[in-house]
DNA sequence: CAAACAAACTTTGTCGACAATATAGTGAGC
DNA sequence: GCTCACTATATTGTCGACAAAGTTTGTTTG
């Protein structure tokens, strides 16, 4: 991956394992996060299950309570609109800050990268939602150049979001025309017009929402059937 | 305090203690936090200290670093500004849904606070911007029922400001203007004008910040000539 | 039979000790 | 005199055990 967290402690790399098996869905929503039987399961002590918990709650991945335990977070339509709802804000910014700060060389190897995905698109490689929008993404983020922005959806929002995707089986319909949006998106940075970028960006996200909550409505409808 | 956190764990009492301390200045930024001797100091195992710490760093208050350990995190221009740019965005994206979500009896108690704190800066009691400022932000965060929001402003960004605020020593004189901008925010939000709330939101922070900023650069120029 | 209390059990919180890693200091070699 | 390597020291990371809180189960009582 580009932008690559290498894990040096233990602690790490439970944390990175247990954030897998959680956003992919190995773990499901809502289950009981027991520190013994976790300890066990992955061979450390409980000491680090501890420190990787209190990361994945940082990351709101999962919630703890005092003398309770920690849950992993269950999904659900209302909290994916509220997501979606600061992404919109976060994302629009960090758009509009990229316009300013990213240098052309970054902004032409965000182009490179984009030309690489629309080959791989058309090669039929589903491959683009998974790592490719999200590498999109990242890029802008980073191109803010702003810590707290950065750190926020970096760590905070972004695995969530993977997280939605994952367990809604977003493999999607909407890639060709995310790639177009996309386009425009790094046309608008490099025309340095932040306002443009911001408002790009908003509406690329709002359309993801849009297409996300209804694959959520008809998979309850679904499941109301059953 | 209106939104009580309690603690009922030994790591919750030393989280507050040590977020006091550091907001407070009685801990300097840039200090190194040694496990070992906070723990002599406090009382409490390291293991304790090191919950605290990890707390701390989700706030963004101290910087950790593996096999190194965490430092309280060092306060800058860009940083404000940086900072600064996220609260515009997000408490303005609070305000617009305070205006939405927020109950007519959560307006008209935002409104008694208002008055309350109206008598409270004639009386000439600098109590403003300590607590009733802040209070004022804490209500229309939580007014916009929206979680993640919720917990990165509160849990995040929100002693952060904090801490720029009492390191530049922020007595006020924009008390009585920052007060008239509250009163429109709220006339804005009773009048369930979520766009206008955000405007008029965004830029109260901006001012907010410019004042800030300009207080922060007279301190330099302070510390060039000695 | 239901509700409330009590005891056993499970789980989390806290502790002190040991292991691994970084830092500082010292000496040898060039 | 400077640099590099090695040792010594201090700090963080990890561990297993104990304490405290929560949960379940079983019993007793109204």
């Amino acid at each position: 991956m580009l932008f690559a967290e290498q894990a040096v402690t233990s602690s790490d790399k439970t944390f990175f394992q247990l954030r897998k098996a959680i956003v992919e869905g190995e773990i499901a929503p809502g289950t009981k996060l027991s520190e013994t039987e976790l300890s066990t399961k992955y061979g450390v002590s409980r000491a680090v299950i501890r420190e990787a918990i209190n990361r994945l709650e940082t990351c709101h991945l999962v919630e703890r309570k005092a003398n309770i335990g920690a849950r992993v977070v269950s999904l659900s339509p209302a909290g994916l609109i509220e997501l979606y709802q600061v992404r919109e804000a976060l994302e629009g910014m960090a758009a509009r800050l990229a316009a300013k700060h990213m240098s052309d060389a970054e902004i032409s190897d965000l182009r490179a990268l984009l030309n690489q995905h629309f080959e791989k698109v058309q090669d039929g490689q589903s491959y683009y939602q998974e790592a490719g929008d999200l590498d999109f993404h990242y890029r802008i983020i980073q191109g803010s150049k702003n810590q707290h922005l950065i750190a926020m959806l970096i760590n905070g929002l972004y695995h969530l979001v993977r997280m939605y995707r994952v367990q809604l089986g977003m493999a999607g319909p909407r890639v060709t025309t995310a790639f177009d949006e996309h386009r425009q998106i790094v046309n608008a940075i490099a025309n340095r017009d932040g306002e443009l970028a911001e408002m790009l960006m908003r509406r690329h996200i709002l359309y993801s929402k849009n297409n996300i909550e209804h694959k959520l409505l008809s998979l309850s409808k679904e499941r109301d059937k059953a």
